[in-house]
This record gives C-alpha cells, sequence and structure tokens, in this order.
DNA sequence: ATGCTTAATAATAATCATTCACATCAAGGG
DNA sequence: CCCTTGATGTGAATGATTATTATTAAGCAT
C-alpha cells in the first residue's frame, strides 16, 4: 500500500501508525494509539503520532471522528458507518445499520446560509463494561 | 423564576448566567458567555460561570452541547431541536426542521450491548461569515 | 432582626490534550 | 552520492477546563 500523496514523503513512523489504526476494531485517541506504535518503535513521539494522524485524515485516508469527547479520535475505516459514544468513558464502537434517509430530508430544511458539507449522526449511551461497573 | 432545586442556593451569579443564556440566540462557550456576564457583575469569575453552566445542564434547566469542537457549548433552549456547527470556527446555530424517524429506525438496530440513552444529529458546514471571509 | 450552617464565590494554581519551535535527520530526485 | 526539503524527536507553550482554598453570603432557625 502506498502512504504517501503528493509532497508527502513515506517515513516509517506513518506507516507503522496507520497499519497500527487499521489493525484496530476501537477508534482510539492519540495517545491510545501512541502506545500500541510504541511497543514498535520505542523512540516514536506523540507529537509524530498526531501530526500523522492529522495529515493522514486530511488526504482522506483515516477519519478523524467529529465526535463529541474532549479528546480526538481516528478511525481506520473509511466506509460509511455510525458511532455510539459511551458518555461515562468515552469509548466509541461502530454501529451498522441501515442508513438513515438523511440527505433526502437535508433537501426540506432551511440552512440559514450555511454551506452545508455533511452531517453527524452519533448515538450515545453506556457501554457494556461501564454497565458492568457503575451501579445506575 | 426559581433556579433553585434541591440543596442548590439561589445566588445572584446564577441568575445572572442563567439569564443572559437564555437572552443569547447563540450557543456559547463558556468564556464568551463570561464576556457576556461581566458587563452586569465585573467580579465574576470564569470559574464560576463553567460551575454553574456544568450545574444547570445536570438539572436540565439548560443543555449541554454534546457537539464536536474542543469547547463546550451550552444552549439555553432545551427544546427538541437539531444543530449546525461551522467547521471553520466552530459557531452553532439552530435548525429548525421536522426531526426524522430516528427513534423508529432505532429499534432495528443492534447496538452491541450499549444501553442507548439517546442519539445526536448535528450538520455541519460553512456559516455565512466564514463563507465570506475565506475564499474556498 | 441575628446568628449559624454550609453551599457558593473569587482568585489562583494545577491538569490535560494538543500544538508549536527548532535543531537534526533522512527520503528520494537529480 | 549529494542536496533539497519534508519529517522527526524533544521539550516548551498554549488553551480549555478543573481543582484548591480562604472567604462570603443564602436562607433556615432562632
Amino acid at each position: 500500500m502506498n502512504t504517501s500523496s503528493g509532497k508527502l514523503r513515506n517515513t516509517a513512523q506513518r506507516t507503522i501508525i496507520l497499519n497500527a489504526l487499521r489493525g484496530l476494531k476501537t477508534h482510539p485517541t492519540a495517545d491510545e494509539l501512541y502506545e500500541v506504535v510504541k511497543k514498535e518503535m520505542p523512540k516514536i513521539s506523540l507529537g509524530t503520532v498526531y501530526r500523522n494522524l492529522v495529515m493522514l485524515a486530511e488526504i482522506g485516508m483515516i477519519r478523524k471522528l467529529e465526535t463529541a469527547g474532549k479528546q480526538m479520535r481516528f478511525d481506520g475505516d473509511i466506509s460509511a458507518h455510525v458511532h455510539i459514544r459511551c458518555s461515562r468513558c468515552g469509548r466509541v464502537d461502530d454501529i451498522w445499520a441501515d442508513p438513515i434517509s438523511i440527505p433526502e430530508h437535508m433537501k426540506t430544511i432551511d440552512f440559514r446560509g450555511y454551506q452545508v458539507t455533511g452531517y453527524a449522526l452519533e448515538y450515545e449511551g453506556i457501554c457494556p463494561d461501564c454497565a458492568k461497573k457503575g451501579m445506575n
């Protein structure tokens, strides 16, 4: 696979980061992925992980999730799918569902002068792990 | 209006913050609201604004937006409505549209063990102001 | 009205995620 | 093989939010 595009160079760090993200079925934060990648390349820096994740998202090879929560999360799967986020721990999982017909619905809406570029549908709930731990 | 609930006390600061938020049609961040509130009460502290906004959201008198972007945003209007967020400046506006039939659709979805508490539908775009400024 | 209990406040320090600055390194074309 | 320039690692800087703490003031009971 070719990880470069335009004037981007093809570094070992970028390849490892991309493969690590694709190997995870989760939607890690930058520092979660940093911990994974460090096992393979112990001297890599967190700044490099951030820089490459943002860059890879910009060229469309991965997705930067537009999700609530204070930490950025990334997804190696760029196919169209919806997420559910745990409001306790912030974990994000994939939801496999027929996409709802939002694009059709959008034709009827007054967007008040905005150029609409997309939409994000995100479910919210308590993940199985947090439900087990916390008692409410 | 009574802004207290349970053991909460009814302070001048809380009242001013709540009224200021309700008076705005925007969805301000804590520090945007802080700037507004300071005009009326110059010695108020940013920490007090944060503390009260979070508290008022917890008791359901205002809404804390579960929106992307690094800053928290709050909404004095707790009725059900959808938002659009500018991906350039982070500004959030209301969209008046018939709610899509997501609740019905949800019955058909496998939520993988999550207790679902809700969903967030958010449109994304470029606001009129940013479209005017930037040239792309 | 006065005092008392305790939540709320103002000010400031601490934390956490992310970005920046910069000296060095190395990919890949010539 | 060298040179240009993007990429890296280190560490410092930033910005938003949260925590700490001494002081103030609601509001109930006197």
